[in-house]
DNA sequence: CACTACATGTAACTAGTTACATGATTCG
DNA sequence: CGAATCATGTAACTAGTTACATGTAGTG
């Protein structure tokens, strides 16, 4: 149940709508966690029942309303938990692997366009995270410079450094896949 | 449905029973998709129904019997037609982003504690990934001994590699990650 | 007044998890 | 004869996907 960590996380930086939350999820977020807009709604609801967060109805013209959530006591409390035990590895599972374990049965300039596809989606997801590591180095994203509000400004660069020290990760990850397709790419036209 | 193709991908190199995909999938294979036993015998009898494999019941004793799968002809277009094509890259869902990413809300400590234990994890990971690796180009596991008894015999070493490389690729990925956790583990101590 | 953004839902489905359940055969 | 291994299943559940559905408010 990490959508609700994930969820939790993004709250305590500061209260939001489902709607601020499924674009959220479809932008930045998207990186860490995906969820589409039909998980998220429930989810809130769950949550709020299980007492991890609260919503706030606010009125948004004479007919329109949005519920904002923030999150509970009871929430922070949980998120602080789940946040300092490991946890055990998730269980692979990408189709990608599978994919390439059997490069051998297809001919190899069909391989060799699989890998060329992918190799450009890695590479930009390596820009992308690379980019959104900057901004949060440079406590330039809306999230960021809210949740900084709520801190000791002592604590903002740490806050800042670690944030943007995960995308440097996924950015890493991306950039050793790009280098390990490449080398793929190699073995299939023969060296 | 890629729990479909890794099957038939594994099924190519020789027939199995339920038994045997589960222990294999417990195994190797769980380095590239795991699977319970719950979810392979109902999705063995599904790709039958759909022809993509085709179970031949055999006798092991006066009372027992066991069902062999042989990935069919139709199996083996599926197969080859989902190996062909591009697919969209899946969804990021780790929980351990999630985790590293609020890393700013608990004690360094705590936090320095669980990238041990993920550094632990991708280190074993990675060991075990190369060792297999080894074993690949060395074409000493069974199933590529008789994967390779159906091929021909000037493609034993192109085989081998391709299939190694696999390997190589998540034990760089697991690499990637351990030095990442480590530079973690210095941003949470001040440097 | 049309278009975009705001705002929230539901239904039907597939995939994956956890746990339980049952019996046969082989080997020491 | 007891333990490990062989062999196959089911039930109840949680998570995630795809597609549909509905209406409001602000802007040009």
């Amino acid at each position: 149940m990490s959508l609700q960590h994930a969820l939790l996380g993004v709250l305590e930086a500061r209260p939001m709508s489902g709607y601020d939350l499924v674009q959220f999820f479809d932008s930045s977020a998207g990186w860490i966690w995906a969820a589409p807009q039909s998980q998220i709604y429930p989810t809130l609801r769950r949550m709020e029942r299980a007492g991890l967060i609260s919503g706030d109805d606010e009125r948004r013209g004479p007919k329109l309303t949005r519920t904002v959530y923030s999150v509970t006591e009871q929430g922070l409390e949980e998120l602080n938990r789940w946040l300092s035990a490991p946890h055990a590895p998730t269980p692979a599972r990408d189709p990608f692997l599978v994919q390439a374990l059997n490069f051998d049965m297809i001919e190899a300039d069909q391989a060799h366009a699989v890998l060329e596809q992918f190799i450009g989606e890695q590479e930009k997801a390596a820009a992308e995270a690379e980019a959104h590591r900057d901004r949060l180095l440079a406590k330039d994203t809306m999230l960021l410079k809210e949740r900084l509000t709520r801190r000791d400004p002592a604590d903002h660069d740490r806050v800042a450094r670690i944030k943007a020290h995960v995308f440097a990760g996924i950015a890493a990850v991306a950039r050793t896949r790009v280098e390990w397709a490449r080398e793929g790419q190699r073995l299939l036209t023969g060296d």
